[in-house]
DNA sequence: ACTGTTTTCGTTAACGTTAACAATAGGCGG
DNA sequence: CCGCCTATTGTTAACGTTAACGAAAACAGT
């Protein structure tokens, strides 16, 4: 029912020419008479041949093509590195494989490399979050690569290639925020510990309160796990065991949710009893009452960043100039830290 | 400094036999003895030897792996797609060539289908949402394809294997849902009326007014554009023209996020005064407050679903068993739109 | 006219794999 | 011991394309 494809040497058989000129006109080379150029573009629009991506990276061991290791895009941050990555790919002339493993934790990653490998990619970026030991996985099966890789949002490391964002600074401005806004007992309530983004955000809580002459109180901290609802219980902990704190950083705007919801029903008036910082800028976010200070980074260009690392790569495979890219976040202020004019 | 790529006749060389013999191992084909299976295995582990999936597909006119266009997947509902269809794919042993388009309203079709095709993919999920005219765009398109196509969440049509969610069905539940909380003067904001989706779950609340005998007033009529301003915006317009209306089904979450919002800021208390019904169900719907009444839909399954067609397409391309699939939504009733125990 | 240089185009082989067929060896019945 | 069948392995060609080389024709300079 479908039609079959059109390949090379019938449009050479219809241009009366060789395959070779065809590839010529195809690839724009320049030896080639104008007359006949012509003619054979004409065939080659006539037939709509399309030249096979996948013979050509068989005989020229290069396919344009990149492989895409990803996981949870059901977050906001994963599928927006996504996106990045694409908008990057599209415009290097690049295509994508793509593979998002169900488990960030639990994976084979022999089998994962494999597989994209099969496809003769030109290179692979590596986007799964650092949790755990799973970077272990991969680091034993990196040896074998017959490919350069770059990896997202992970702990930079010597001899890899790395886009990450700086989540401890995060952290810092956001604790330097509310410090700024004369909080006395600030809370922490953090992501899963496994996770490196999120000790890292609390490594900045940490950091900025002894920048500060701050005293660190363990108990002032409660783990949470990116959930809404982690962010009540959590939140629920910290004011019963604490009822003098006066503001919180909740290490995602999910948890912020949670816990902005549990903390008025405990009776606080958000900021003026306790100011909330969150992390992530969800879309959800400036709607939520009162609006959300948080953290903002720019993941969308972390996912470049590391397309235009790992073309890098591929083009100069001596790895000369192999640099890692660190992207700063940003703190939007709205109204859950601020008393007075932002209010509501 | 990367390792070459370990080829079929490198094995062959270093076990001593014909690369169709290798292939038959790796193939797994009976004839082969099985000392000599054995050691060809033992070769091919101890060399890494990765079986060329381009190569492959060339002679065998099969790539195993599928073309995914889809767009916009910031948004929950389409990254969740995604999710869905890579769990299909992964599960089938197929691979995903992934294309995003960065504008769903305005991009060349054609060429994003023949880039796709020219990797030779066995089948092409559409995964775009039908915006305005954007589906003549690949309309046209259809003939000139080579491989069978499958379209999620469009409206159905004749000749077209389509995947979908009842989006009518969820604006009626949705509708329902707040005639038998006793409502009587329902509002609807909707999402872009270019948008299929948004013109059914509109037609959901239409039917479902009439079919209970209400009649339709069109200024109970605002039109949103998913983003939570247009939602402050649709609801403020809605409650000054008409202070009687006591409830409001909010085309998606986001929208009615930032509805709740200024309806409290003028006054009325959720669900009491005002029932609030929403759609998409998103991670963080249960904590607003009150938690949001909504439309859950399940769209990985739907991505699942699209996988399934395309596959049969694939297997028997005469389309004997082309049939569309329609998932119905369900309502999760949650604090926004039941007076009494379930507030807050 | 002769040689050298361009310009233009074609031929051959190769990328890594498998289908189709051919070939070899061993087994078995007579 | 011969012919035939079966089990196992090898050979050749092909998938669609391009690199490398070669060849023909046109042109120019002497």
């Amino acid at each position: 029912m479908h039609q079959k494809r059109v390949t090379i040497k019938e449009v050479a058989a219809a241009a009366g020419v060789s395959t070779q000129t065809v590839s010529r006109v195809v690839n724009s080379r320049p030896d080639v008479a104008s007359v006949t150029r012509a003619h054979v573009q004409e065939v080659i629009d006539k037939l709509g041949y399309q030249p096979s991506k996948i013979a050509r990276s068989l005989i020229r061991g290069q396919s344009y093509s990149l492989g895409v290791v990803s996981s949870s895009i059901g977050l906001y941050g994963p599928s927006l590195v996504l996106q990045g990555i694409q908008e990057a790919a599209v415009e290097e002339d690049y295509s994508l494989m793509l593979n998002i493993l169900p488990d960030a934790e639990l994976f084979d990653a022999e089998k994962t490399l494999r597989d994209i490998l099969s496809y003769h990619v030109d290179g692979i970026l590596w986007a799964v979050p650092e949790i755990g030991q799973n970077r272990d996985l991969i680091q034993q099966a990196l040896p074998t690569l017959t490919v350069p890789i770059t990896f997202l949002n992970v702990q930079p490391r010597p001899n890899l290639v790395t886009a990450v964002i700086d989540n401890k600074h995060g952290g810092r401005i956001a604790t330097r925020h509310l410090i700024e806004q004369g909080r006395q007992a600030i809370g922490l309530i953090t992501g899963p510990m496994k996770w490196w983004e999120a000790r890292q955000r609390e490594l900045g809580w940490r950091e900025e309160l002894m920048a500060n002459g701050r005293s660190i109180d363990e108990s002032y901290i409660a783990n949470g796990d990116w959930t809404p609802s982690s962010g009540e219980r959590c939140i629920r902990m910290l004011l019963e065991w604490h009822p003098e704190m006066d503001a919180v950083f909740v290490c995602n705007d999910q948890m912020a949710l949670g816990a902005m919801k549990v903390a008025r029903q405990m009776g606080r008036i958000i900021p003026e009893d306790l100011a909330i910082v969150g992390y992530d800028d969800i879309p959800e976010s400036p709607y939520f009452s009162p609006s959300l200070t948080t953290v903002h980074q720019d993941v969308a260009e972390m996912g470049w960043q590391g397309v235009k690392q790992l073309l890098a790569l591929i083009d100069d495979n001596n790895n000369l100039g192999m640099r890692s890219v660190v992207l700063k976040p940003n703190l939007i202020v709205r109204g859950s830290s601020v008393c007075g004019e932002m209010a509501q």
